[in-house]
DNA sequence: TCGTAATCTGCGTGTATATGCAGATATTAT
DNA sequence: ATAATATCTGCATATACACGCAGATTACGA
């Protein structure tokens, strides 16, 4: 199969797993350092079953590795950089119109920029 | 509901819509310019029907344009610079380990990024 | 050891999406 | 007007995923 084609896939794969709104927080959540599963839970307001699944999944296509202190499972981002690539996707939800006003994209891009 | 979630959900989106690699390959090919369906089905060897789908939901969320010109319709996408942050991405394949060979990649960033 | 807390795994169901194909619409050429 | 081309839309089916919940696992503390 030519580069072209294979390269694709593997870009719709990681695009998949970054194509559901509780992951692409918990993204934002770890982009300054490593968190367990329950705080990660209470913080975004979800079940943990539910936290759970989805880290998994991001383990599984290496965005995220697992630290395991006890009962703790911590996580943390296998490659910080990619919360800053994401921000700079936030323009290209400017572009697209009057999808979200100018305010909620400016107060997102404080909440993932900032420290 | 607070900004996070609402953008999150936003980002969730676009990423589901890139989320598919006949939709990369698109992105690919309309990188410098526009160009009709046809050529675009014969280019990527996929039936008529489903690139036009693939571009109608493209168009639905504003990442291509349609030119209509006699029976021809010539899309181009609304930001060219998402070709070049989706080249950044390739660079968190190389992250995620041995998923793809290097070689590959290079190819692969060659492709988007010549001329 | 026993109970509790943290996390994971499995199951069932509902919804969404991809895909192939057939038919409809619109435009150009004869 | 008719035929052929380009594109779209609709439908049926299959697959994938999200979600809620129940039960299983592991580790810590009394």
């Amino acid at each position: 199969m030519p580069s072209r084609q294979v390269v694709a896939k593997e870009l719709a794969e990681v695009f998949k797993v970054l194509a559901h709104p509780d992951r692409i927080r918990l993204i934002e959540e770890l982009q300054h350092g490593e968190k367990d599963v329950n705080t990660l839970a209470e913080t975004l307001g979800l079940p943990g079953p539910r936290v759970s699944q989805h880290l998994s999944l991001m383990k599984a296509h290496r965005f995220v590795e697992e630290q395991r202190d006890g009962r703790h499972h911590r996580y943390s981002l296998t490659q910080p950089g990619i919360a800053q690539w994401i921000v700079d996707g936030v323009a290209f939800l400017e572009g697209r119109g009057q999808v979200l006003p100018k305010s909620k994209l400016n107060a997102a891009r404080r909440l993932w920029t900032s420290q």
